[in-house]
DNA sequence: ATTTATCATGTAATCCGTTACAAGCCGGAG
DNA sequence: CTCCGGCTTGTAACGGATTACATGATAAAT
């Protein structure tokens, strides 16, 4: 492997100017420029970017740390991060954390150990005071799900509203007995969007039947499990709401497989808008949150913090967007 | 941010022996080991691993290239990956090429820029020659799509023996016009599971017609668009075959469009097994690929290269296995 | 012709670890 | 009492790039 000494040998200059040609420094007269040119491309050199990083003390690296890849809720935004991040000449490490600290904090290690400039946190473990921490030493920035109170800024769409809007969708459409899936989980996300239901049924003066809240882990057989759950209550509900679009397609098979029809028997509402929710049959109502847009926010965000070293900490909020599809009806 | 030296003095020992108990080198007393630990607590010390790997020369990153993480098939695959690679003490940078080379050209240039040690191809768009090239100064290895004749090993299923045993199964249920969705490339695997249909057709003495094979782009929509047009033959299909679940499933979202009920009027076939699959409505009958299994024996594969200097090219071939599901029926 | 500013180039220090090699210390053998 | 060998430790070179600083050359200004 061809080294910057190489190069500076075979075009009979020093390394100081090899190095200015590679970095495009103005200073380099076009003869020499030239020459080193010619023996980067005779010798195939690629300058070695551990060299490079341990000097500039930079990687060009974001650190993307989720859940799982499997989620297909993410697959967007990532996409959104990417391309923001390689416009400024990043890359990004993805990361699944499987939802474990441990194998989370194996990740955040990469970063004190210099092999990522920042990170952006889509769905952490960590408690508020350790990303807070964390938050105050390095370039971190929240994407959707967000812990509040630590000092780490977060984009995100308003949870509660977004609940809101759709409950109110369905409250609008004549229901009143509306299931509710949620997770198990301390992310604001969940608890806003709960509020965001609460009160969308408060303000139309329906009262909040706890038993018809039930929790499942984002999978799609948690969603079938906790359909199954709300069908044996002793009135059905007309409608269902789940926090995720994957729940709700499992909701939707357990209904299926019920005898049920969705939506003639039962309406179903997820959240997420993921790419099979309008191909499914019914396709899903849903609130689509800017999946795109969330992950290129957040990248520039980080990569503006890496600019100026100035930090603060200004949560930026995107819009949401309900979706009517089949999967819910007028009663 | 502390470095060795910092340890060193607190410790009152050299960098040698902070280094030393940091790689758990045998060659150290009690006695400074219990200094040297002492120091790295007090100062909240983590090594500089740009230091570290520029003199080891190695990252203990393994590049994964893949079309997109949206595409649902890769994300168990990764996930075999990255537990194979996280037990060996390496990481994994998941890159988005969005099949498009000059992007995976960027993602290639951090191999030989020394910023990962290896890499797995899901599904390259370099030719054989380039491939090659690669595969002779790095350790590569390619997992499921592979290009032939490169000399890379490849991970995967049987993708002949796997349509053959698809399309066997419909012939079995009585289906004589079996309608085909393929992808427009040419990676090996969709040219072989198309030798695999055909010679499955005519084994059966059914004469292989052209018209009912059409091409999508492994999207849900471009499989609504292959299946619309096959419904516009002159003699509808009584069952279709889809290389991809996605393709399927947008498929099967085209006949339901199109007044027609699936599996009673048509029966459709998809490939991967994605998790939507077992939840759709109907569930759909497809080719589950070892997901895991080819994730986590290409990982392997590539850390024993990494480990011995040998460079061999065994070839793996996973079993695969025949989903029956709801979305095809006997005739 | 002399001075000064400008530009191009090279030398060497530096980033942070790892590790070959040298050296110091100790106990046991002769 | 001396010598040898084993164990621990330290010194310094090294990996590959960047860049501050010094130097030399050239052109412009007086």
């Amino acid at each position: 492997m061809a080294t910057i000494q190489d190069v500076a040998k075979k075009a009979n200059v020093s390394v100081a100017t090899v190095s200015r040609v590679i970095n495009n420094s103005p200073l380099v007269s076009a003869d020499a420029c030239n020459k080193v040119i010619g023996a980067i491309a005779e010798l195939n050199y690629s300058p070695n970017m551990l060299g490079r990083n341990l000097r500039k003390t930079q990687t060009h690296m974001i650190l993307v740390l989720l859940p799982s890849i499997a989620n297909p809720f993410y697959s967007t935004i990532v996409k959104g991060i990417e391309d923001a991040a390689n416009e400024s000449g990043y890359s990004i490490m993805l990361c699944n954390t499987d939802s474990d600290l441990k194998r989370e904090s194996v990740y955040i290690e990469l970063l004190m150990q210099k092999l990522a400039d920042a990170a952006i946190f889509m769905a952490t473990e960590l408690d508020q005071k350790s990303l807070g921490a964390l938050a105050g030493a390095y370039p971190v920035i929240q994407c959707c799900e967000y812990k509040e109170g630590a000092k780490a800024a977060h984009v995100s769409i308003n949870n509660f509203n977004a609940a809101y809007d759709a409950t109110a969708h369905l409250i609008r459409s004549g229901h009143k007995r509306i299931g509710y899936i949620t997770c198990d989980n301390d992310f604001l996300s969940t608890a806003q969007r709960l509020s965001g239901f609460k009160s969308a049924l408060s303000d139309s003066n329906i009262i909040v039947n706890e038993s018809l809240i039930v929790s499942g882990d984002y999978s799609f057989q948690s969603g079938y499990l906790a359909a199954k759950a709300l069908l044996s209550a002793k009135e059905r509900p007309t409608a269902v709401f789940a926090i995720s679009d994957v729940m709700a397609i499992g909701a939707i098979r357990a209904f299926i497989d019920s005898g049920l029809s969705v939506p003639h028997d039962i309406s179903v509402m997820g959240f997420d808008d993921i790419s099979v929710s309008a191909m499914y049959s019914p396709s899903l109502s849903t609130i689509a949150q800017p999946k795109y847009s969330l992950g290129k926010a957040s990248a520039q965000y980080l990569l503006k913090m890496l600019g100026t070293s100035t930090v603060s900490y200004e949560n930026i909020y995107l819009d949401h967007k309900l979706m009517i599809r089949e999967s819910t009806r007028n009663i």
